[in-house]
DNA sequence: TTCTCTGCAAACGCTTTGCACGGAT
DNA sequence: ATCCGTGCAAAGCGTTTGCAGAGAA
């Protein structure tokens, strides 16, 4: 039983191979994959692997606190299986998406009282190192 | 000529009633309203009303400046009339989207060495002061 | 056998596009 | 007469749902 299948099976859910592969690759990559960046992904390995089953599970993993879902300026849902606090930043130019640190203390909103916040994410769009100076370097 | 008007035609735009009733109406709330919503407001006074003309109107004035898109958790697209920087809160419960004051000064992101950020969003989920207590009051 | 998982196909919701009519300049 | 604006209908895209067959327990 491999790592992966240890965790899966943890949180209740039976470690299926195509279960155990969208994990995995989605784990290995910093890329913030969209379903079908994974279901792609995995086209080579896994042939006949559905697009439905990568959404269901997918799903699976969101509901079990396994990935966290990355919304991006009205883009194609995005998925992490990275847990800690993060923002992330999205270079207009070449679209990739990159995790930056933050404590949510140090973006705390300053809301009206008795509201309760439970998450705060912190988007940014802008130029990236590679896309902001192309002629320097 | 009203001051709807004026500032349609003031970017460029000709101020049609369909598109001044629009602005107008997208104007006059703080609800962040989708385009659905906008089309369905005017239905009474404008019952011919095209859902493609809104579609095609909201571009504009995202185009012109004149509005700003909302993108809140791979809900449909809002838009606001409110060209201040502020964040937004999503209420879980009822659903209600508020504003609350931040200058992007106070939450700049730490973010490696050549990034350029141009934009940066904050947008929290949560329970809102109605929500959150319901049997104090 | 029973129950979950899988995957095809169809439906779905929001948005965009193609195209033709109509009204303004 | 020429444009631009409008609006119907259809297409598009990402995602979800219905359902039947396959596979594990």
């Amino acid at each position: 039983m491999t790592k992966v299948a240890a965790l899966l099976e943890g949180r209740g859910l039976r470690p299926s191979h195509q279960r155990v592969r969208i994990y995995e690759v989605l784990a290995a990559t910093k890329a913030h994959p969209s379903a079908e960046d994974l279901w792609q992904a995995l086209q080579p390995e896994l042939p006949t692997l559905s697009r439905t089953t990568v959404y269901n599970t997918l799903a699976s993993f969101l509901g079990l606190g396994l990935a966290k879902p990355i919304y991006i300026q009205g883009e194609e849902l995005r998925y992490d299986a990275d847990m800690e606090s993060h923002g992330h930043f999205r270079c207009r130019s070449c679209g990739r998406v990159y995790d930056f640190p933050f404590g949510e203390a140090e973006y705390r909103p300053r809301l009206d009282p008795g509201f309760v916040p439970e998450l705060v994410q912190l988007a940014c769009v802008g130029l990236c190192s590679g896309c902001a100076k192309p002629r320097e370097g």
